[in-house]
DNA sequence: ATATATTTTTAGTCAAGACTAAAAATAGGG
DNA sequence: CCCTATTTTTAGTCTTGACTAAAAATATAT
């Protein structure tokens, strides 16, 4: 059995792990979970000890299947708890991570499975981001920044990288939400700005936000 | 803000203060929460400090205006989403209580208050118990235990005092379940058994049993 | 290749929340 | 009223998961 803060200590991994590096570093684990690199090293420890995670000291860590596999469900319940929130219990995407980051701890997993059913087997949560199935697998998303468009190219916001709720707040003030189409009209080379035509108007955003933003075609 | 821990004492001391008592000794806590006299009598004495609770020394504890509110949320929050499992998800009356144990801590008041309204602000849970509203109350119940009622009274099951999944999985072998119609057939004084007529048929409950059977009429 | 900077681990502490064993207080029976 | 049984508290330990400071290993730059 996983306690909260080995989970965690998986989901960042799991995170750290997909942004391409095969060994994540104890001072990018610590960085993420706002801990220090010698916490880190403690927790790497009792996580290789439980089979969840390879680790070499010195050398960074990686997770196991089962440590994959337990980081993936503790994915999988905070997606779809904010799932649920969002679309039964009034909250905006900009309200749901703190109380997911809770609720992605309760252990039951007919209380999982039960609940994907009950939200009709969702594959993306509020965020576009991927839900895990059962086995921790996802469709490879197909989703293309913005900054990696054409000029005239157009198409549907289907993801946002960022999901604190200050980026989503300013997205909420510009009148951007998740399936809202977005039009690529002009890129400015001397800061990397992006024009778009929005669902409502024409905006300037930044590089920070353009990367931010992925569309499907 | 309250620890997980902090919150299953306030919640047993809360329980046990209904049973009549006044304050509540450290040894009838421990037995509740499954621990033992000298962690209680620490916890109590944080709780103290904390002004969840009155405590004095070999006098026993009793919980603040403060401590009675965050022990009734507690209670509200286990309520409700007992109702949800069994509403929404599937889950059946003796399939809840341990997961209810951990979504009770669950931390946002928008969470507990937009639940209540969207299971249509039920007043009990699936085992008859009253669910408090914002502010800890609930209206009182006047179900009347089997033993109180004269032979030959009907009546509706509105209340199972123990909901330990033993006990409900025996009521579920024999066809008992929340709102079922029952009429009281006799009184046995060798051992205070009962014969009841339940929706199916004649059975005989022990005493044991009729002493957690409520009903309404 | 060596000196320096950075990263990572180790050693030593701390707080929360549990426990056991011993001491102190209270309650009951004669 | 006192002696004993029971209850409750205190003292001392343990585990988990965090931290700081120091030591060790690795990476970088001249
Ligand atoms: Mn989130
Ligand atoms: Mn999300
Ligand atoms: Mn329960
Ligand atoms: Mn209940």
């Amino acid at each position: 059995m996983t306690t909260l803060s080995e989970e965690n200590y998986l989901k960042a991994i799991y995170h750290l792990g997909k942004q391409g590096a095969v060994a994540v570093s104890t001072n990018a684990i610590a960085e993420k979970i706002e801990s220090k690199a010698s916490s880190v090293t403690d927790m790497v420890k009792k996580l290789a000890d439980k089979n969840l995670a390879h680790y070499i000291k010195y050398q960074g860590v990686s997770l196991t299947n089962d440590g994959r596999l337990a980081a993936a469900l503790v994915v999988r319940k905070h997606r779809l708890w904010e799932v649920f929130l969002v679309e039964n219990l009034n909250f905006s995407w900009d309200e749901v991570h703190d109380v997911a980051e809770q609720l992605e701890h309760i252990k039951s997993l007919k209380l999982v499975n039960e609940l994907d059913a009950f939200l009709g087997f969702p594959t993306h949560d509020p965020h576009g981001d991927p839900i895990p199935d059962k086995d921790g697998n996802y469709a490879p998303t197909k989703s293309i920044n913005i900054l990696e468009l054409e000029v005239g190219s157009e198409g549907v916001l289907a993801l946002v990288k960022d999901s604190s709720d200050v980026f989503l707040k300013y997205l909420n003030k510009n009148n951007l939400a998740l399936g809202d189409v977005i039009k690529v009209l002009e890129f400015e080379p001397f800061d990397d700005s992006v024009t778009i035509q929005t669902k409502t108007k024409e905006i300037i955003i930044s590089k920070e936000v353009a990367k931010n933003l992925y569309l499907s075609q």
